[in-house]
DNA sequence: AGTTAGCACTCGTCTTCTCAGAGTGCTAAT
DNA sequence: ATTAGCACTCTGAGAAGACGAGTGCTAACT
């Protein structure tokens, strides 16, 4: 493709993703200044659409790009914009020195990037199941009650109210829970149950409700409950082309079925950002939408990912640029944790 | 107000809730055999309309109640109905043997009341702020990292993690765990920041940072963070009259503003539930829904709310049915906790 | 060979107009 | 007090037409 189709096409993304209306070649020559006539411009683009870049709503509108156009405007002509200093230091400030439990950096993340995007954005939370446990404690509450606190190889803890026999004093409760602890140290914990069970013997053996209630809490740790935390599905009521109630309707009920969020971020590539635009996204209800993903890390590994969502006409050099910093600053903050 | 006036009242309420348009004479003499003709219904309606119960919205189409309408509806006419017996069960179920966090409850509760109910539901956590703290725990993690655990008066736990200095050892922080709590016992949790620098003394001084560290997760906690939990907001797609886009977006807008739910629910009467209708809500932006909400408690004590949010052509009966079944064992499910 | 002006043509959108239908309010009869 | 009858009102759907943005093609120009 010669440099003044790519950048007949790259203006062309541009103007449509600021505007929302198809663009014309009268509209592209003058506001850009090309140097060319609109005619020119017109050949360029009827040369585009054979070529299947651009597409044409009906015969007498401008053009608009087609996912093949979005595609080669990501690959070949965004230019990545750095992000503003400014919002940098936002980002840093508001995960710095904040050591808190992993649904909140979830909720916080979400937030964050939605609300600097203006377009919705989910966080993906690590598959407890896939960890492995480091350490478990038994802190006593007041009798009949006690939390039970997960501490697991990537440096994530999880906490979770348990009932305990009634008669069983805090000291009774750390020996069980240090005993346990030691027989339990670098078990998966989508293991945990049969290996409880394996471990039960002597003394251990005759609170037997007790440990029912115990695998119970940790089946329920294992469940990876909660594992998606949404933010800014307000702001798809910003885009005209979602001013049509039922594809909006679609498009909400995306967030709410776990099971199409799951096949979108499984097989995702096991780093960095990616981007996949309109059909090429496994979930029909949002083919008429793009989606820009980026993992974050516990220590070196990936454990979950930052996923916005919007029309094809997304602002990918901005979402890509923030999805950048955010999920390094994530990362760095979760080491902490 | 005369039986058959009520009796017409309270058909076009019902039918206008259940279908959304306009009701004319002719419909309710037809569709519920009244036993007159429709010119008398006319009258009828006439007359409650001059009185301020029905509205006109142009000349020539049926007629829709207005705010005093159903507010005489709710008040006067409406039949509680008994909740079936296997919903109260599922509702009982999904409580059921569940000892877990505060938040996992309000999530839970606003999924459920959304559910079975098809309005958006929010569900309003107890200003930990209000509560006292009966006992504080300290759990060693790793070096460095333990999680503080807070019991309440109400019953309520909050843990979060916590940077503590690398030097000291699982007894120590117990040691000094066991102090704190001891000093700090019956404080109420906004006033925990002035109670601990004024309690720091001799031995304790030393980790000044640390104290630091403690007092800023204290503030977080009687931060109230996270206090409303939101389920069910795309039910509101199915209603014809938020199909425009715009009044839709300002009733969603109302779900992310902590301000406008505050100043609906601060006031409302302690217990038991309570209907707001159209006018008389205080925000703006939900002046044509209504507003079902009830009161939950931990012990004897109201603690927080759920509401549930509709159009105003609700199905009160319904709604509230489910609220008085849910939160009378939320709040059983609560006091287990 | 690439570029451009000119022009007929297409097609969606906006406006206006008409018309059917639902529902009312009033009057007079029962 | 109730009801039948009827003229009247207003909405919403649909048809017709004007408008305008934009195209594609041809022929001329550099």
């Amino acid at each position: 493709m010669d440099g003044r189709k790519q950048r007949v096409l790259e203006l062309l993304v541009e103007d449509y993703v600021n505007t929302g209306e198809p663009v014309g070649s009268r509209t592209l020559s003058r506001k850009y200044q090309l140097g060319v006539s609109p005619a020119t411009i017109r050949n360029e683009m009827a040369d585009l659409e054979v070529e299947g870049y651009l597409e044409h709503p009906h015969t007498s509108s401008g053009r608009v790009p087609s996912d093949k156009g979005y595609r080669y405007y990501v690959d070949q002509l965004l230019e990545r914009p750095g992000l503003d200093r400014s919002l940098i230091q936002w980002i840093q400030d508001s995960y710095r020195a904040r050591v808190r439990e992993l649904t909140w950096f979830m909720h916080q993340t979400a937030k964050l990037v939605s609300d600097i995007t203006a377009y919705p954005t989910l966080v993906i939370a690590p598959r407890v199941s896939d960890a492995r446990l480091m350490e478990l404690s038994l802190v006593p509450m007041r009798p009949g009650l006690a939390v039970l606190v997960l501490r697991m190889d990537s440096g994530l803890i999880e906490s979770q109210t348990i009932a305990v026999p009634a008669e069983l004093l805090g000291s009774d409760l750390a020996a069980m829970a240090a005993e346990l602890s030691r027989g339990l140290h670098g078990v998966a914990v989508r293991d945990l149950e049969s290996a409880i069970w394996r471990r039960l013997k002597g003394d251990l053996m005759r609170h037997r409700q007790f440990w029912e209630e115990m695998v119970q809490r940790l089946i329920e740790v294992a469940d990876d409950e909660e594992r998606v935390a949404v933010s800014g599905t307000r702001n798809m009521l910003n885009y005209p082309e979602f001013r049509d109630v039922d594809r909006l309707a679609r498009v909400l009920g995306f967030f709410e079925k776990e099971a199409e969020i799951d096949r979108l971020v499984s097989g995702r590539s096991p780093v960095g950002i990616e981007v996949m635009i309109g059909a090429e996204l496994p979930s029909l209800d949002i083919q008429d939408c793009s989606v820009v993903t980026a993992a974050y890390r516990v220590g070196r590994k990936v454990v979950g990912r930052v996923l916005v969502l919007g029309p094809r006409r997304m602002h990918y050099g901005q979402v890509i640029a923030v999805l950048e910093t955010v999920s390094e600053e994530l990362s760095r903050a979760l080491e902490w944790a």
